[in-house]
Formats: structure tokens, C-alpha cells, sequence
DNA sequence: CCGTATCCCACGAGATACTG
DNA sequence: CAGTATCTCGTGGGATACGG
């Protein structure tokens, strides 16, 4: 293992260890959610959720796509990359099960 | 996928998220070390280092064995909880290592 | 050797209000 | 609808020094 790959990891633990990161991913492994979708979904502020998708799409985990309509219409998906992490979370989900 | 559940899946990726968990876990899996060699093999300041050793203590993810010696020795090994998370970080580290 | 105490700064995150 | 602005507070974490 590389340093290149040490720090990629420990830049996507920092991003999944942060206030929501996870009900973001498990909501958008769905499917494409619009922002209003994602506030309901995951629970979170606005703020929160606004800085959480920023972060994402600039780790390249995330997409956002915008609409010319009125109303506004925004929708995010995940990335190829961040598709790759749903085995990593049935993991954790796993691990967490066995636990009580 | 139940309440508590959720919360123990939260509570672990904030464990994870933190600084040096990583590098604390992957040097653990080898076998037991002493707070010294922890130091030495992760880098983090003693401060960092021993909080995290607490937090991981708490969470049930690290045991801590004192020997009644001069000068003192402590070790640290992982319990079977932690390292059932050996998988799953062998999964961060191949999705990391598959993105260049 | 194995930590703890202290000081300090940065920043993550909640709440509320407001705008293109 | 989809965010941003502002304020505030708590706390994670670095550096350095000290104690059992």
C-alpha cells in the first residue's frame, strides 16, 4: 500500500465519519434524490446537508445535476466511485448487526 | 435494519472518522503494542494517541493489559469486535487502491 | 515508560433567518 | 425549491510541559 492510497483512505474515513455522511449514501444508493428529498430523508439541516453534498462532489462521490425549470429542480446521484463503497457499508452494516 | 443498529453503525464511522483510528487499527492487527510503539508506528502525539485508545476502550474495540513491572509495561491488543472490522477496512483499502 | 495537564486554535455543526 | 448567511457553541486536535 501506497501513501497515495493511505491518504485516500483516510480522507474517506474523515468524509464517512462526518454528521450524516452515511444517510446520504444509503438514501442515494436508491436512486437520484432531489435536495428537499435528501432534507427528509436523511434528517439533516439544510446547512449540513448543503455542505455534506459539496464535500461529496468534491471527493468525487457525488453528482449534481440542475434542471432549467421553474420551480428549480436539482437532483444528486452518486458517482461510479462512490457506487463502489455500497460492499464497505453492507460491511459495517454486518459488523454492526453482530453486536446487539 | 433497526434503531439501534443504526446508531452502532454511526457511532463507529465517527470512531473511524477520528485522527489516527485508522493507523491505530491496521497497526493492532499485527498484535499486541505497547503505548510507545503505537507512537512510533502510527505518529500521533501522546495526547491524540491516548484518547483514541480510550474512545476505542469504550466503544469495546481495544483492550488494555498493565503488567505490575519496573519500569511499567502496557499493552493494547484488539478485541474479537474490532477485529471483525478487518474486512471491512480490507475494503476501504481495495476501493482506495482501484481509484488511483 | 506511560501517559495527563494546559493552552490554543480551527472547525464541525445546530438554529434561525433570508435570497435567487 | 434549493440553497446561503450569520451567529454561536462545543470539541477535536496540535504543541509543549509536567507527573506517577
Amino acid at each position: 500500500m501506497n501513501a497515495k492510497t493511505y491518504a485516500s483512505i483516510e480522507a474517506a474515513l474523515d468524509l464517512l465519519g462526518r454528521q450524516g455522511s452515511y444517510r446520504v449514501l444509503r438514501a442515494l444508493l436508491e436512486g437520484p434524490l432531489r435536495f428537499g428529498e435528501l432534507q427528509s430523508a436523511t434528517g439533516l439541516l439544510p446547512r449540513t446537508l448543503s455542505l455534506r453534498l459539496k464535500e461529496m462532489n468534491d471527493a468525487g462521490w457525488v453528482e449534481r445535476q440542475q434542471f432549467a425549470e421553474v420551480p428549480p429542480r436539482v437532483e444528486y446521484r452518486l458517482t461510479r466511485t462512490a457506487k463502489a463503497l455500497e460492499p464497505l457499508l453492507r460491511a459495517v452494516e454486518a459488523w454492526a448487526d453482530n453486536r446487539g
